[in-house]
DNA sequence: TCTGGAAATGTTATACAATAACGCCCCCCC
DNA sequence: GGGGGGGCGTTATTGTATAACATTTCCAGA
C-alpha cells in the first residue's frame, strides 16, 4: 500500500538504467520522482502541473515522453482505467501486476500473483493467442476505507 | 472472435429490456446495432460518425448517454485499454469478462473464466479489498494473425 | 579535435475522449 | 390537465494523447 520513500526508488531507478545503458535524464526523472512521491496515481496533466518550477510548465509531449520511456523501462506502470499512473513496486525484474484501486481514497496496491497470471495465460492460449501485455485492475474499496464506511466516527 | 448476427443480438437486448421494464429506445438500438455489427471494437466517436443517416451526425452526449444505459444493461462492455466497446456476447446473465485482444487484426474475443475471477476476487479480499469492477484484458495475437505472421503466403 | 548521426527535447497545432450545464419535449401516472 | 421523471438536443468546455517539425545534446568514430 503505502509507496516507499521515492529517494529509494530513484536510487534504484538510477542504478538500472546504468545496468541496462540507457538514460534517466533530468526530466525523467522528475516525472518518475513525481510519479512516485505520490501516493495516488497522476494524471499526465497532474503531473505537467508539477513540473514548472516556478512558472512555465512544459508541454504535454514532455511528459508523455517521459512517461513512454518510464513505461519501457518498467519504472513505472499505467492505470488504464483511470488514464494515470504509478511508480512501480518492483522495477528490478519484468512482471505483471494486478491493481486493486480505491474508488473511495484513490490509492493502489499492486499484487503480483504469478499463479493467477500463468491462470490467465494458460486461458488464451488454449484459445490459440499469444498474450503479451495483461492488463488487471480491479475497481473496488480498500481494507481502511471500508472500516471507515463502517464507522464513520 | 466473429460476433453473432447482430440481429440475433438485437432480439435478445429487445427481450431483456422488455423483461426488466427498461426502455431500448431507437438511438439506444441504433448505438448496439452498430457495436454488435461490427467485427472490431468501436469508439464512442467512430460510433457517431456512423449515426448520421446521411449528414448531420450527432453530438457526443447522445452516444455516451446511449453507451451508459447500454453498459449499466450488460448489453456492450467498455474495453479500458482501447476506449472502445463491443457488444457483450452473454448478456442474460451478469458476468466478469475477460477480453482478448488482438493487435494486429484488432478483433476481441470475449473469456469467461469464472475460477480465474474468483481466484482475483480472492486475493484482493485476502488483503481486505472489496472488489467491485474488474478490468481484465489481454493484448496479444490471436490464431489466425500468429498463422499469417508464420506463413505469410 | 572535429564531425556526423542518433537520441532527447522544445514547440505548435491538432485529434480524440468525455462530461457539464441547460432547456425542451414526451409520456405516463395521478 | 397538471406534475414529474426520463430521454434527448445543444452548446461549451475539460481532459487525454499524439503528429509533425525544429533544435539541441551527446557520444562514437574519423
Amino acid at each position: 500500500m503505502s509507496a516507499r520513500p521515492a529517494a529509494q526508488a530513484l536510487r534504484q531507478a538510477e542504478h538500472l538504467c546504468r545496468e541496462r545503458g540507457v538514460r534517466l535524464t533530468p526530466q525523467r526523472r522528475a516525472v518518475l520522482e513525481l510519479v512516485c512521491a505520490s501516493p495516488r496515481p497522476l494524471s499526465a496533466y497532474e503531473i505537467l502541473d508539477r513540473m514548472g518550477d516556478g512558472a512555465r510548465i512544459p508541454a504535454p509531449p514532455t511528459v508523455y515522453r517521459a512517461l513512454d520511456f518510464l513505461l519501457r523501462q518498467g519504472l513505472v506502470h499505467k492505470l488504464a482505467s483511470l488514464h494515470a499512473f504509478i511508480g512501480c513496486a518492483h522495477p528490478e525484474h519484468p512482471h505483471a501486476s494486478q491493481f486493486l484501486i480505491c474508488a473511495a481514497c484513490g490509492e493502489v496496491d499492486e499484487l503480483e500473483d504469478e499463479p493467477l497470471m500463468r491462470h490467465l495465460t494458460a486461458a488464451a492460449q488454449a484459445v490459440g493467442f499469444l498474450p503479451e501485455q495483461p492488463v488487471v485492475e480491479l475497481l473496488g474499496t480498500c481494507a481502511q476505507c471500508r472500516r471507515k464506511e463502517e464507522d464513520p466516527s
